[in-house]
DNA sequence: AAGGTCGTTGACACGCACGTCAGGTTGTCC
DNA sequence: GGACAACCTGACGTGCGTGTCAACGACCTT
């Protein structure tokens, strides 16, 4: 029995407006599995997760919504072709569902990557930033306050 | 002698648009470092160098123009603080600049911390599935094999 | 069946980050 | 000093991702 949920109540879960799911909805980002025949969208479990998964890439990735939809019609297709894979003795027809599920992970794999590199690179430069501040203030004679506040504790 | 250069070879070099650089200089996130008297805009090496920060600020971290503003302007500012530290003798003006840079820095270092681990988590995933494709690729033709996740799960 | 709440589809507006003219100015080269 | 490219400002247009009404439909309660 699967349970269904209005817009109202993902819009409270979610933390997402009526009017950006109606949206999603409007851009084929994110269809409601059901609809009430009087028009009203419902939503199931894996809406909501598909919902988190697309804040995430919005968040992480900093993606339009286009490029969204994009990744997550990939991976559902990526999921159709392994299915196929499963189910299919045609080795031509098996390789070829392979070749095309590891090139999309691939691909979006290969962004990451350079994403993770890059910010880790803009990391360390910060890191180093910081040291160079805390040590001018060591540095630096005491002034009417007391010394300066042990900053350190976090990692 | 400074080297300058106008604004078509900023162009060129930058991959940014007349029009960008004009919106940028506008509101106050690239202004040019000179002008010519016929009101010419010429940028110097480092106004190129921020035009590289902007960009990756922009690609990275998926900041709006107004975000990347106040990290470069809070930047610059601990630049100027780290330059001029030694001519301000007044203890609690020092104290109090080394705060803010230091307050700045960190929040920005924390936000690309977060990052970092977020997209690593997600690197890994892909790794998962990238590998997961690869061993049923390899494997006999039909069997039962576990869904693998999709990307951009809940944190 | 009446009222209230929740939902629906338009339609228009808005802020951002530009694109795209238009018409005028500046700089350079012959 | 005339041609011509490069540049300027100003204005309006555009796509995205919504916000904000308006008017109407659906569902539940009493």
């Amino acid at each position: 029995m699967t349970t269904f949920y209005q817009i109202g109540e993902v819009c409270q879960r979610s933390g997402l407006t009526q009017r950006a799911l109606h949206y999603y909805d409007e851009i084929g980002l994110l269809v409601p599995s059901e609809r009430l025949n009087g028009g009203q969208r419902l939503y199931t479990a894996a809406d909501l997760e598909r919902i988190e998964r697309i804040k995430n890439l919005k968040r992480l990735l900093g993606l339009s919504l286009s490029e969204i939809k994009r990744m997550l019609d990939a991976d559902e297709a990526r999921a159709r072709y392994l299915t196929t894979v499963q189910t299919t003795s045609d080795p031509a027809r098996r390789h070829k569902a392979v070749e095309s599920a590891l090139r999309v992970t691939e691909d979006e794999l290969q962004s990451v990557r350079e994403k993770v590199q890059q910010l880790s690179q803009l990391q360390r430069q910060l890191e180093r930033q910081v040291r160079e501040i805390r040590r001018l203030a060591s540095a630096a004679p005491a002034g009417a306050s007391p010394a300066p506040e042990g900053i350190g504790g976090r990692s």
